[in-house]
DNA sequence: ATAGGGTTAG
């Protein structure tokens, strides 16, 4: 959109800063009326006693009532008032303004601010401000020189506001110049400046930018601990929050804890999760529908289905964003049943179904191997819903159809599709190839990936895994020089578990842990039981996910999610479930394994790995070895 | 008056 340049005469300017005209008592007292409304209902009530009055043309009065109508989320009102003001001036054009932008309705803003501009009203620095937080990334710049022409050079607000744009579209060179230009600061500005850098992933400078600051505030710390969950830090975000309470002695927001439980589904941390959400039922924090789809998402991240559900039946009022939620919760336990179900619920709702949905939906009949189900689904999406498929839904599908073993078809998705496939597709592929024994479509995905450069650390492993389970150890040995060539590393395995609302972790072999004898003679005691079991035989040949093969019989024995459930076997009461979070794929043995320490131990065991949950209950995975 | 927030495939 451009702006356009037939700027407010000196006209204008006389008009901004003529003392505003002056009130009768009526209006004195219907303006405080206006202000001290909190509710919708007061509000309308005002309203009804100044319209009786004939006062509907009254410019302050209705500058009032726009605000008060907009911070309530009637816009309709407000834009009702608008019309009705005779002369709009600078405040009732501005108030439209930042009614439309805090609603996010940032095209209408800007048709707004332009019209005001056509009728000659000169606008003021807050004017700039509320425009800049509407502007398109195209005119944001002009936006910025138009102010400086009119006069408000160095401008605090008009500065933010531009810092603010800066943010928005990613220019943190542009942002962090104009940030050092500025000749004073405001803690608003140095907390743009912070989204800024937070916003890109610069969560260093962020940090820095915040032990700088002379105060804080609740939102810069909301900044700061977002930042970090966003940035894949949730553990320095649980850091900071506690930083926030102890050190601070700040009281933490609706906004606050949305991020906190973001951490904590990033980690699996249920146990601290839970305390956060005690934390906001004790300081009457409304759950909102936001806070609530947070919740849910970390109790499912969590492995607790059970609380996600209870919090998606205590909302009333879903909208698409939790619906999808409890879907992908239930998708990504492998419930597949009850996620298509949950689907078929939010229909009979009335809720309309988005590309997301459909990652969902999707995602639990690939799980579950429904592939029928599934390229139903695919194609009901367009045809039936208008739903264009994106990557991740042919993502979907192309994992769905591999790993029941339907390669060829596979394939063939990924050379028809009017989209370029992206690794995820690939590896998707490659590990069906794994899966199948497919070492002819394995070699021609491979290679076509080494010419495009495409090759990543998890791409090597599923290569190597191919051959491995092939017994072909020349081309495992020759992939793996390769990788050290192209000083690639593989993604060391790391698995934590949490106790007492600390969260340990532990790498393959790990000996750093305090309980380390102990943690050994339990994994001594498994030894004994997976000898004595007859359902199991260690799987060597599959195993080359943590470990360099020198090692590979042995080392089985000391994968870092059997050094997690050794540790919480010996640390918590008999008879709890253990939780245990991997950040690889869970090994095919030590699936075996879980199997049979949980029918050994009456324990149940959940795990998380990269992709999915497994349920382990008295000898038997929720994942019915499907995975 | 300006700054911060929920769901997405392997």
């Amino acid at each position: 959109m451009s702006i356009p340049l037939p700027l407010p005469s000196g006209k204008g300017r006389s008009q901004a800063s003529l003392p505003p005209p002056r009130q009768s008592g009526l209006q004195g007292t219907l303006s405080a009326l206006i202000e001290k409304s909190r509710t919708l209902n007061d509000l309308l009530q005002v309203h009804a006693v100044l319209l009786r009055r004939g006062l509907h043309q009254d410019r302050i009065l209705n500058f009032k009532l726009q605000r008060a109508y907009s911070s309530l989320g009637c816009l309709d009102n407000s834009i009702s008032i608008f019309n009705c003001t005779l002369d709009p001036d600078v405040f009732n054009w501005t108030a439209i303004i930042h009614s439309h932008a805090q609603l996010g309705l940032h095209d209408r803003a800007m048709v707004y601010f332009v019209d005001m501009l056509c009728s000659g009203i000169y606008p003021n620095a807050f004017t700039f401000s509320v425009a800049l937080k509407s502007a398109p990334v195209k005119s944001g710049k002009p936006l910025h020189s138009l102010a400086f022409k009119l006069g408000f050079y160095s401008d605090l607000y008009v500065e933010t506001g531009l810092l603010d744009v800066y943010a928005r579209t990613g220019d943190v060179a542009s942002a962090k110049k104009l940030f050092d230009e500025m000749d004073q600061r405001s803690l608003v500005s140095m907390t743009t400046m912070m989204t800024c850098y937070a916003k890109h992933g610069e969560i260093g400078n962020a940090k820095f930018l915040f032990d700088e600051m002379p105060d804080r505030d609740v939102v810069c710390w909301n900044v700061m601990i977002s930042g970090y969950a966003q940035n894949g830090f949730p553990n320095e975000a649980l850091l900071m929050f506690r930083r926030m309470l102890s050190d601070a002695k700040m009281k933490p927001d609706e906004v606050t804890v949305l991020a906190v439980i973001s951490a904590c589904g990033q980690i699996g941390a249920l146990e601290t999760g839970r305390w956060i959400h005690s934390f906001i039922e004790n300081n009457d924090i409304c759950i909102n529908l936001h806070l609530g789809t947070a919740l849910l998402d970390m109790y499912s991240k969590c492995g607790s289905l059970e609380d996600a559900r209870l919090v998606f039946e205590r909302m009333t009022d879903k909208d698409v964003v939790i619906w999808n939620s409890m879907i992908s919760g239930y998708a990504m336990h492998g419930f597949s049943g009850h996620a298509l179900e949950t689907f078929d619920e939010m229909l009979r709702a009335g809720m309309k179904p988005n590309d997301i949905t459909f990652v969902g939906i999707l995602n639990a009949c690939s799980h579950t191997g429904m592939v029928q189900e599934g390229q139903n689904l695919f194609y009901m999406m367009k045809s039936k819903y208008g739903i264009e498929p994106k990557v991740e839904h042919y993502g979907c599908l192309v994992n769905l159809l591999g790993r029941a073993g339907h390669l060829e078809e596979a394939y063939n998705i990924v050379k028809g599709m009017n989209i370029e496939p992206d690794i995820v597709i690939w590896s998707s592929l490659l590990g069906a190839c794994g899966l199948h024994n497919d070492l002819v479509l394995g070699e021609e995905i491979a290679e076509l990936l080494i010419k495009q450069n495409q090759m990543r650390s998890g791409t090597y492993t599923l290569l190597s895994n191919i051959y491995a389970n092939s017994g072909n150890w020349v081309e495992v040995a020759r992939i793996r020089s390769m990788m050290k060539s192209k000083g690639v590393e593989k993604e060391k395995g790391c698995s934590s578990i949490e106790l007492d609302n600390t969260v340990h972790e532990f790498l393959a072999g790990d000996m750093n842990h305090p309980k380390c004898q102990e943690i050994y003679s339990m994994l001594e005691e498994i030894n004994g039981w997976l000898r004595a079991a007859e359902d199991y035989e260690p799987q060597t040949n599959k195993v080359l996910h943590d470990l360099g093969d020198a090692e590979k019989g042995q080392s089985l024995e000391v994968h870092s999610e059997r050094l997690a459930i050794a540790f919480g076997l010996i640390s918590s009461r008999p008879g709890t479930t253990i939780r245990v979070v991997k950040n690889l794929r869970v090994c095919p043995d030590c699936h075996e394994v879980c199997k049979v320490i949980s029918r050994v131990t009456g324990r149940k065991i959940i795990m998380r790995d990269r992709n999915r949950f497994h349920h382990f209950v008295d000898g038997c995975c929720s994942c019915d070895d499907f995975w």
